[in-house]
DNA sequence: TTGAAAGCGCTAACAG
DNA sequence: CTGTTAGCGCTTTCAA
């Protein structure tokens, strides 16, 4: 009996079994009209030889990979490992199998993944921008080729486009409430990259916010962070704390940086809240872990995957591409002593 | 001139310039022995025509697909998102494609997986076990199909079975032995699963510092931890705290429950690390962050994945399916305050 | 330097 | 209920 070292094939069986090809296709795709015993015959010989079906050649057949590709920015911190959760659970229930690529916030790479991922025939792509994509005409080829494209979290603002994002305006902006309604008038606030819609809404937020209830705009309080590590938000601080004009608060539009923050802060002998209050976004586990606990928001990660794989479900049923579609999620802000003047002892005016 | 909406194939470019497919396909494979002039002419009418390769039908033709599979446990914290990086680093220089997959700690979406991986014809499978895996039957199924299986960080410890890992026992053991010349003497344990090699050696690595220290080994100084998560440590560190004679020290299999226990230590008004000093393990981000900083275990996430990957290539390239080979890796302790007795004010013993 | 032809493993009409 | 046939889009001998 030579056993060739190729793997088992459907035609394999056929031979075994002195059936036809398409016979044992229908028995192990569990087809209405092949009868169960020819059924029962298949599976006990697909069994017995470990045949492995090709999803490849069906595929290629078919016309459909029953893969979704998602590109994510990186999968550093709690949020975005979340929303990929949420769309494995949506996903892998609907039947797909999920290609993950992380672009490392680099738009050439992001390209790479949508030709690859294209290549590689996916049914679908989901994508959270990097905060270097400025050009989006990788986008529209996959538009152009039939691909549905969902964005999640950071999209582009055309309208075609469709996907869901957390309103991040209103986070940012009900953190500022919140900053202001604890007695703070000299907010600072560590800003995202201005390139994309998640960090751009949370630093319009903040100057809205500061308009709506009278306080001056000072630029000399927004310090652009070099990433979104926890360095960055020190460096950030200490170039906040060599103001002349110290503030009395800071939002960041990251968690990590505002951990930095804090650290800079314990260093130089501020206290927190009492002498600069601090907020954060994202909610990351770390938030409940130092001292004081941090104040952020909520951005609901695993709802938005979820939300992300049911929209392109919707799109592959219409057989649409693009619909426009944005779903919303709202975010929630979460307030911890990092910011809760009123459960310390209070502190004189400085 | 009929759109028709197909997307355009080799053959529409082969029709279009009166040329046959092979040359197209050789001329899109850069092939020597095709002119550069028609190579020109054949790219040109690919970039007009946005003409994208069909990469499955190129793998179901040459059997291979250029693209790897990885199971990974999980995508949380910082460690699995750092080896996930170190293996799309590699993978994408060697011209691989990853398929990432969360097993989610749960041997039966393990299985689906590799048997998905399988189907999609990967090159090789990249995994670190589910610490639920008792049963290795699917992974000598992949090894039958002739597809090189490589672990990383948890791997079961048959001898055939090649992978990479860290030496967690000696981490464990710096751990101990720093803990010890702090001049603790009742050390707790916060232990992970003892399914799974990595949890376990840094549990033996405990037993044996102690012994080797001439310590008792306290059964009931050892906690069995619900999962990784922050208030798993703090259950755990609770429940020390009911002891008659408390630890003086506490060492845990992973940083985020070292964190749970740190609240709850600051919540009862003990001093970390005066009255109970803590070390955890992995060296997560935030372990800087929280006062005191945590001492930990680095243990080189992105330098494990490289390694992993790195190994597959050698075997593909000696057609080998397993070697038996491991690679080891060396941790290393990280010590902060947390455990460091002699940076603080000597306190009285207890 | 190019072309013809075979076929990777599977599915899906269309017949029987 | 089962078989025949014709590809999916690409690579790769083998000839010319």
């Amino acid at each position: 009996m030579a056993k060739s070292n190729k793997r088992t094939s459907i035609a394999d069986l056929a031979q075994e079994l002195g059936l036809s090809v398409s016979t044992i296709s229908r028995a192990l795709n569990n087809a209405f009209d092949v009868s169960e015993a020819t059924k029962a015959q298949v599976w006990a010989l697909a069994e017995k030889l470990n045949y492995q079906p090709n999803s490849l050649a069906a595929a290629l057949r078919r016309g459909r990979s029953n893969m979704l590709g998602v590109i994510v920015p990186h999968i550093n911190g709690a949020f975005f490992p979340a929303v990929v959760h949420g769309i494995e659970e949506v996903a892998s229930q609907a039947g797909f199998s999920v290609l993950i690529c992380q672009s490392t916030e680099d738009v050439a790479r992001e390209k790479k993944h949508v030709e690859a991922l294209l290549k590689a025939q996916v049914d679908g792509i989901l994508v959270s921008m990097s905060n270097t994509t400025q050009d989006f005409a990788h986008f529209e080829r996959v538009r152009s080729q039939g691909t549905p494209l969902v964005f999640f979290d950071r999209m582009p603002d055309f309208p075609q486009a469709c996907g869901v994002v957390a309103n991040d305006y209103r986070g940012a902006y009900q953190v500022m409430e919140h900053l202001i309604a604890q007695g703070c008038r000299r907010i600072a606030h560590l800003a995202g990259p201005q390139t994309v819609n998640t960090t751009l809404d949370r630093f319009r937020a903040y100057q809205d916010a500061l308009l709506a209830h009278g306080l001056p705009y000072d630029p000399s309080l927004v310090v652009p962070l070099a990433n979104s590590g926890v360095e960055a938000g020190g460096a950030a601080m200490q170039q906040l704390l060599q103001l002349p004009s110290r503030p009395d608060a800071v939002f960041s539009a990251y968690d990590f940086p505002a951990g930095g923050a804090m650290q800079v802060l314990e260093e130089r002998g501020f206290r927190v809240p009492e002498d600069i209050a601090l907020a954060g976004f994202s909610n990351e586990p770390f938030t409940t872990m130092v001292k004081p606990r941090l104040t952020s928001v909520d951005q609901r990660g695993k709802q938005m995957g979820e939300a992300a794989v049911q929209l392109f479900l919707q799109l592959v049923k219409r057989s649409e591409v693009f619909t426009g579609q944005r779903i919303v999620l709202k975010p929630q802000l979460v307030v911890r002593e990092s910011s809760l003047h009123k459960q310390k002892e209070p502190v004189l005016p400085r």
